[in-house]
RNA sequence: GGAGGGGUUCCCGAGUGGCCAAAGGGAGCAGACUGUAAAUCUGCCGGCGCAGCCUACGGAGGUUCGAAUCCUCCCCCCUCCA
């Protein structure tokens, strides 16, 4: 009954990488695919049709924040979160889970769900795997996510298995508290940096049963390699014919190295939030538009985008609006790196398409210096 | 002409005998950012041969063991009176 259903569309012939079309209650999505963030529902700084134009399919928005401002029942009664925002694609609802991790100091985890003290104005709200899924349905979410514990890093191996096995317990209460089935949901995989607790976490989330997985709890400040084994340990483990999704990845050399192991789908705040913060993506590296070397460049962010910041302003006007603090410059910032993002996926369906992902991936080691394992902090 | 106030490191501005290369802003220069408590946060911000030295608080001189701080003269700015 749900209107969500995931299409294996070709496999690459040399790498793990998949071209797939996942088609939500909202419409389709190619993948793979990554999904700008709208955690308070909107893309921060840009209009929807831009968020569109740029060639975003889907986006994702926020369970905890919505539930606290405006609230979701207010949103449910304008008429659903499509609406209230005017984005009428795909939406996809992360859970609060992350917020049970970058809240850790206003919150207190317990087996019945988290009891929130809200970073708003103090007060406290009890997160449960079936409020969770209750918040999303009322959201009107295309894909919710189960609600989990985004697992600390570093983490020792008992806490890790018992944050893991309560993400389990959680997982299967949020299946059964689906009313609607209007929107997919997602099971998400934790177990920290431990092989064994990654198994077993995936093997009982796959018996659960779900329309996609997840892995969570990355990039929360693992090695690259740590990330990228945890990829290839749960990979194998999954269905073929369900999506998955590494949250909160990241850079492009880390989704291109998550794509070629065999990921599908993405999000990440970097993109914009680095953009508010001045630093643009380009091929040839991080460019942080504030240095002092572009007060009168005049040429584009990256000659290679053809993104409309790059198509009217020079790296000088750009460097002017950050420096003067006007919002425009976050916009236009903003601009820049989404189309960045939404162009590199474009490019790597491309490729998967026509079976050249290998060569793609060396042409991008060659450009970055090291394209897939990196190491840490390295520009772009 | 008279009375008063003031001149501090790129800018604003605190400091009124030693704890002062001098608070705090700003500007500037860098770094970070990974399921967004983020248009945020962090660092640097006189020079050098850097556990020390040099140059600096309008200028010149003086008092003092020691002066951005006290005294004398000079220059400049502001306010009021004539």
């Amino acid at each position: 009954m749900t209107p969500f259903s995931f299409r294996l569309l070709r496999k690459d012939p040399a790498t793990k990488a998949r071209l797939g079309l996942m088609k939500t209650a909202h419409g389709l999505v190619q993948t793979p695919a990554f999904m700008p963030v709208g955690t308070q529902g909107t893309v921060k700084g840009l209009l929807p049709e831009t968020v569109r134009g740029l060639g975003a399919q889907m986006i994702l928005a926020n369970t905890y924040h919505l539930y606290l401002r405006p609230g979701h029942r207010l949103i449910e009664d304008m008429g659903g979160l499509h609406r209230f925002m005017n984005w009428p694609g795909p939406i996809l609802t992360d859970s609060g889970g992350f917020q049970v991790h970058s809240l850790a100091g206003l919150r207190k985890i317990s087996e019945e769900g988290v009891l929130f003290q809200s970073h708003i104005d103090g007060s406290r709200h009890v997160l449960t795997p079936e409020k969770a899924v209750e918040i999303q349905e009322s959201l009107g979410s295309d894909i919710m996510m189960c609600f989990d514990e985004c697992t600390p890093y570093p983490a020792d191996h008992d806490y890790a298995r018992k944050s893991m096995e309560r993400t389990l317990r959680w997982a299967k209460r949020c299946r059964d508290a689906r009313k609607t089935g209007r929107g997919a949901l997602f099971g998400i995989i934790q177990g920290g940096m431990y092989p064994d607790l990654r198994e077993k976490s995936v093997e009982e989330t796959v018996k659960t049963g779900f329309d996609g997985y997840a892995l969570g709890g990355l990039s929360v400040g693992e090695t690259k390699e740590d990330m990228l084994r945890v990829v290839e340990i749960a990979e194998p483990l999954l269905p073929d014919d369900r999506p998955r999704y590494v949250m909160g990845v990241g850079m492009p050399e880390d989704i291109l190295a998550c794509v070629t192991r065999g990921i599908d789908l993405f999000d990440c705040v970097l993109p914009t939030r680095t953009a508010r913060n001045g630093m643009l993506f380009t091929n040839s590296g991080k460019l942080v538009i504030r240095h002092a070397q572009y007060r009168n460049d005049e040429g584009p962010v990256d000659g290679d985008c053809d993104c409309y910041t790059c198509r009217h302003y020079s790296r000088a006007y750009l460097r002017h609006l950050f420096m003067a603090g006007e919002i425009l410059a976050l916009v236009l910032n903003t601009i820049h790196n989404v189309r960045y993002y939404m162009r590199f996926m474009e490019t790597l369906r491309a490729a998967i398409r026509s079976g050249e992902m290998a060569g793609f991936q060396e042409d991008f080691k060659k450009k970055r210096g090291n394209g897939d394992r990196v190491h840490d902090r390295e520009p772009l």
